[in-house]
DNA sequence: CGGCATCCTCGCAGATACTG
DNA sequence: CAGTATCTGCGAGGATGCCG
């Protein structure tokens, strides 16, 4: 995980920006966890079922990498059964505000992304 | 490609947002290729030397996506040989704003990313 | 409960070669 | 020049089982 590529060149150095994001971001995982834990703190099972789909492995993996980045905080508490918690730090809580306004882009414009799915299929039936 | 999973509940409406969202722009050429494009109009090969690394056949199927969901317009000469240029769409162009806000996140707080994995891997060896 | 290790598979994506 | 077609690998990620 986490491959620390090496790109030459580029378009320009500002698109190396986004290489950079995009390790960060890559996996389709790490934004629904940072999204799920905007609410607070957390535990790790209260994050798993707030995430249909993810399995065990890939969550943890997730946190693992979160938690290297600086993004997310974790705290264990040695007692038996164990809990473990979860939360933002002050570096991962900066990512909020783009996430919510990306977000708000999805509301505001995903029906004509669909119409445009639907015209360019039936298109390409009729071709 | 597009794989149009179904997902059962979520986390709350809004994460399923994201998952449209994902559904977009997931792959990391994706975002490269609008990127690319924000300075207008291109031909094929432009946008291949503009992103370091991508295959001709990643790009067309980049390409194909894009202009399948609508951010991207592909206009065909029918010359000898061949010029395909392509541009945003308005709706395309929607995304640029928020993709420049990301770029101005990795510039401000990269670093700190940075920061956070050496001290993690350091701590790691030495547990 | 949380998480590591192991095995296995399925599909993304690179390399290569050929066409209009 | 701008694609398609085919082969192949390899690695993300699911399933399972065991530990503190």
């Amino acid at each position: 995980m986490t491959k620390t590529a090496v790109y030459k060149s580029d378009i320009s150095v500002s698109a190396c920006g986004y290489r950079r994001l995009l390790e960060i971001i890559s996996s389709k995982w790490t934004v629904l966890v940072i999204y799920a834990l905007q609410d607070g703190r957390m535990r790790y099972g209260e994050v798993r079922k707030r995430i249909e789909g993810i399995s065990q492995k890939m969550l943890t993996q997730t946190f693992r990498q979160l938690e290297r980045d600086g993004l997310v905080k974790r705290d264990v508490y040695p007692s038996v059964p164990p809990i473990v918690e979860y939360e933002l730090t002050p570096l991962g809580d900066t990512l909020i505000p783009h996430l919510r306004r990306l977000q708000q882009w999805t509301t505001d414009y995903y029906s004509q992304v669909e119409q445009a799915r639907v015209a360019y299929d039936r298109d390409s039936i009729s071709k």
